[in-house]
DNA sequence: TGGGAGATCATGGGCGTCAATGGATTGGTG
DNA sequence: CACCAATCCATTGACGCCCATGATCTCCCA
């Protein structure tokens, strides 16, 4: 498996530690990451994270604006400036920073949602209710797309 | 890791010292750099600095004007003439002149933001207000990337 | 099919090391 | 002789590394 997936909940420690959970680490270490490359959701009040393959997707976006362009130099504040490579330890765990925590709402628990290519982590209750706003969403899309297909009689006025 | 991520935030001491944060001292050493080579920001009240690869990246800029040209004279002036080669001390520390204190509008504390290749020093404050008017342009430039392919791309500066 | 040994993993805590910072000392120089 | 600056040394506090403990899961074999 080469790909990040399923969701995870972990617990920190007294230290602030929390465990990548150990099918993540697998993903990392085939990956050739040696620390955990995270930065803030551009959207979600989450943090992203991942290791080689996030990063050269980030240095990607980052060197198609010419060097001392005012947008490469935003892009490289906003993202590489808001990143924080974390070390991971023999046990495979990291420790947040404060800021991280803050922008994430994570207290003691640490959800894990992996999204392929890399992970994000979220405090569980917001991700709770973010999975419930997503699926009403993609109800309400559903019923959109099957009452415009489905429907022999009654196409939509 | 071989890039600047992340921001520290550092203490001047009494005799203006400054210690560079220890993962970009690391990066500089893999970098090969004795010194740090250090210039003002081209369009922001802040310092670029880096090793032997933000030298590397000025010159190319330099080298893509043709020789006495209007505009390769401004920005060998505006990118050499300004700049410092500061020392760095056993403990990793520089000492900033008061021309690059000024135009950063740093006193006691001093912002490192990582820029992948190259770091910038902001006087904290200042970088609060820049990261926030980055964020947002970030935001704006995700959607734009995410409906398009290709991003721009060629023309200098 | 049930039991059990071994392995894996999440978690907790102790300790040594290093980084950030402050101050002292020494050497060069006008 | 005095001042400036660069190296050296010392302190403190955070953080990384090591080892320990349960708890769960896997797989093998009776």
């Amino acid at each position: 498996m080469d790909r990040f997936v399923s969701t995870y909940t972990m617990r920190l420690d007294a230290k602030g530690r929390v465990s990548i959970p150990a099918p993540f680490r697998a993903v990392l270490a085939k990956d050739g990451a040696e620390s955990l490359h995270c930065h803030p959701s551009l959207a979600e009040p989450a943090l992203d994270a991942g290791g080689s393959r996030l990063l050269g997707e980030i240095e990607d976006l980052i060197a198609r604006y010419p060097p001392y362009s005012e947008a490469r130099e935003q892009l490289a504040t906003a993202l590489y400036g808001t990143s924080e490579s974390l070390r991971i330890d023999p046990e495979g765990r990291v420790v947040l920073t404060e800021t991280q925590k803050a922008h994430a709402g994570i207290g003691d628990h640490v959800a894990f949602v992996g999204l392929g290519h890399k992970f994000r982590m979220w405090e569980p209750d917001r991700l709770k209710a973010h999975l419930a706003e997503a699926t009403r969403r993609v109800r309400e899309l559903r019923q959109a797309i099957g009452s415009q297909a489905e429907g022999p009689k009654g196409s939509p006025a």
